[in-house]
DNA sequence: AATAGCCGATGGTCAGACCATCGGCAAATA
DNA sequence: TATTTGCCGATGGTCTGACCATCGGCTATT
């Protein structure tokens, strides 16, 4: 004997749907069918619908406009969403995320050593230039930088590594922005920085695992000092 | 001119009970006052009392049960909610999620070697202990089996990996426990889980955290080919 | 041809009803 | 007296039908 499944109707709603997004038969900026004709579909009343439905909006996968429909918003608008609220973000919960944030980074440059193709590695070389050509510009420079991370990840050929690596970024984007924002650091932490990445990128390019591990770890290390600080402040 | 603020009901309901929760108004464990007393409070109708309450409880913050009343959840976990979410909402391939679990692991077991406390490692022994007595009875000792991971994910204090952790176990689980229903291999297979799994408690023991991450993954890997034989087979 | 006004479609909200479940209490039972 | 059984109110879960505000497109007026 085991405790049976209580399930209720929206989260199978809820659970119908995001399988539908997640196989991409919704596509981003789709339109729903009117909720009406959803509920006749899904055999609910409207209210369950709703239910389901509002989750998902407040999750950002969706978007309900009066008078026009429901729409699939794109993948990631949820962390957005999810830090409109202001939400907590202690310090504990800053440090676990750093923290795997750079677990992340460094076991994603060990794996995108053995596997990034030719083209992944021209991509990441690109990104390198960009964040060089953009050391007048903050703005620049911290998309470069994103930018290149997350190709690493993706040059490890692991959608959920990638995805992982992704969403830690996103929560972490804004400390990290303000931490190069810091006037007195952004000159030095900049150019310290590049010459970190330039590192990760030769380790890549040698198919060395370890030392690119050991520099991305290096680096993170490096930049989350930074980190500490800036909410220790 | 700019564009004017439009609010949603139940938006505004979510702004103001997750301020309260922030404010620590509402505690963990609090229990909220009836949906129809609220929907006085508020002055709205139950509909959007209630997809403001279904938002709040998908995202971990609330919880609803019938004829009790609905109840603050422990801890923020919502980010680690949030990473869930990324985690679906990307392709399932079960190599990647393998993959993602051993990485998780390891360094999990790294980590917690260098800061279980006594209590941790008696819990983990425990589990170890709980394992060779069901030797036996396959539910029992994958249970067991389970409980030790889970528990070295604890003993790393960061609850960021032990969610991230738990949901890759969840996925993987129905695989897991095929492999070791097959007959053949349930024996012999489970005897060597056990030495390793004594392996990796030794080394946490000693609070040797290479050895500890070296031990488990090599208990990952072996189990892992058998999973990928289950999955060719 | 351009504009103004209308109208149906659609999401947002509300109110009331019924159901299943849970906890506690009282009565029946040993 | 201690335990079990049955009942009942409270509560979340669901359904229905209704009304409103808004949007987009159609139509008629200019």
């Amino acid at each position: 004997m085991r405790p049976v499944q209580r399930t209720s109707v929206s989260d199978a709603i809820v659970a119908q749907i995001t399988d539908l997004i997640e196989r991409n038969v919704l596509k981003p900026g789709d339109r729903l069918p009117p909720e009406r004709e959803l509920c006749k579909r899904f055999q609910v009343g409207r209210s369950s619908l709703r239910e389901a439905l509002r989750s998902l909006s407040m999750m950002g996968l969706l978007d309900g406009r009066v008078g026009e429909g429901t729409f699939v918003c794109d993948k990631g608008r949820y962390v957005e969403r999810a830090l409109q609220w202001g939400f907590l973000l202690d310090g504990k919960k800053l440090q676990d995320l750093s923290e795997t944030r750079m677990m992340l980074e460094s076991q994603n440059a060990y794996l995108a050593a053995e596997r990034a193709t030719p083209a992944d590695l021209e991509a990441i070389a690109d990104a390198l230039a960009g964040m060089a050509e953009g050391l007048a510009d903050a703005g620049r420079f911290l998309a470069s930088d994103l930018q290149f991370h997350l190709l690493i990840a993706r040059a490890t050929h692991n959608s959920i590594l990638y995805s992982l690596l992704e969403t830690t970024r996103n929560y972490l984007q804004e400390w990290i922005k303000e931490s190069l924002a810091e006037p007195s650091l952004a000159g030095p932490r900049a150019e310290l920085s590049l010459v970190e990445h330039q590192r990760i990128l030769e380790a890549l390019q040698r198919r060395d695992a370890a030392a690119a591990r050991d520099a991305m770890a290096a680096h993170i290390r490096s930049s989350s000092g930074d980190l500490a600080e800036q909410v220790k402040g």
